[in-house]
DNA sequence: CGCATTTCTTGATTTTCGTCAAGGCTGAAA
DNA sequence: TTTCAGCCTTGACGAAAATCAAGAAATGCG
């Protein structure tokens, strides 16, 4: 159960197992079936996820209905509506499930309990937050073809577990651009 | 010296006065002359920073030579190198003055330090934090004209302080087409 | 298994924005 | 004052990607 999450907190910042056992103790488990919502807009999120199971989509719905993919996630790693996390007010974003899924969730309030105890845990949780700022596709001012070759370098896993269309709206881009970047690279 | 910081912290946190007063006390002051770098590539930026007077831009080289906007900063507001102020790293950008300015920096050390004795101090730090993520104009997906409408409505100083070129970069968009946006607009 | 729905691909067309180039404006320095 | 450099604007052009449309492939479901 908790396996999967002391690797990850170990690889991060290795905290004595003394300080570890205090955070495993304040986890909770949260199943979320197949196209469930953990965060649904106008909800507030004050809890962070590690996922032990199953696969994510964090998207915004414009004003048209139109979705835009924020980021994708697989299991073994963090998750949060960060923008509506820090700030404490509804979120204007959605994270759904895509697959029957299994996360632990931290939160807010035990967050600081484990800072004010470890200054390991306060730089845990500044890093997971830069982590789920990295939308770095529409940084770097890259052309889609570069786009599609950095996630190829960076995070092939998700071409696995994710339709084309998401991987697409993800890399902000058409499914049709998509394909035949795809198309011309196989060639 | 202290009544624009004091002011700023009490909009975002409000503390007791004592801890607002721990807090003054960690500040240190920098000048930094018209085209001086507050972090230079290859610089760990250990700090984060108000500013008193005078503006600053936040920018990336790529290794073509080109620079990319990252913020644009004007006094009374706050920045950092997020990146590598939250891994330590050396930091890929650069943040320089683009006029006469001063600033009041609070070191990573005195953060933790202060969010060990308030919790309003860390919830402070992850703002600031959040802050400066907010390249909302990548994100989204907005055409070049709703970014330049997004940018009236949200940071019109900008205008006031910086050239066209750099909000030009700063939004993802060349000189000229920012300048056909604003022919159009005006008309 | 067969049907329906969604996803993916492909082609044709249009739009948008970047690039290139030229000229005007402004402010600083000689 | 003149000169120069940097900034901004404007026009012409082209490349790249979005859109539109149709059909193929895959997936889910009764």
């Amino acid at each position: 159960m908790f396996q999967s999450i002391i690797e990850s907190i170990n690889r991060i910042v290795s905290p004595p197992a003394e300080q570890l056992s205090l955070l495993i103790e304040r986890l909770s488990i949260r199943q979320v079936p197949k196209d469930g919502f953990l965060i649904r807009e106008a909800q507030t999120c004050s809890s962070v996820y590690f996922i032990n199971q199953g696969y994510f989509r964090h998207f915004n719905v414009n004003e048209a209905g139109e979705e835009s993919t924020i980021d994708l996630y697989v299991h073994n790693e963090w998750m949060l509506e960060y923008k509506s996390f820090v700030s404490q007010q509804p979120s204007q974003n959605c994270i759904q499930a895509t697959t029957d899924s299994e996360v632990l969730a931290l939160h807010a309030r035990d967050i600081h309990d484990l800072a004010r105890i470890s200054e390991r845990f306060f730089r845990l949780m500044m890093i997971l937050e830069m982590g789920m700022r990295s939308q770095e596709f529409q940084q770097n001012r890259l052309t889609p073809e570069e786009k599609y070759q950095k996630l190829l370098s960076t995070r092939p896993e998700l071409l696995q577990h994710f339709p084309l269309k998401h991987i697409a709206s993800y890399m902000g881009m058409t499914p049709e651009t998509l394909s035949r970047i795809r198309k011309k690279i196989s060639l």
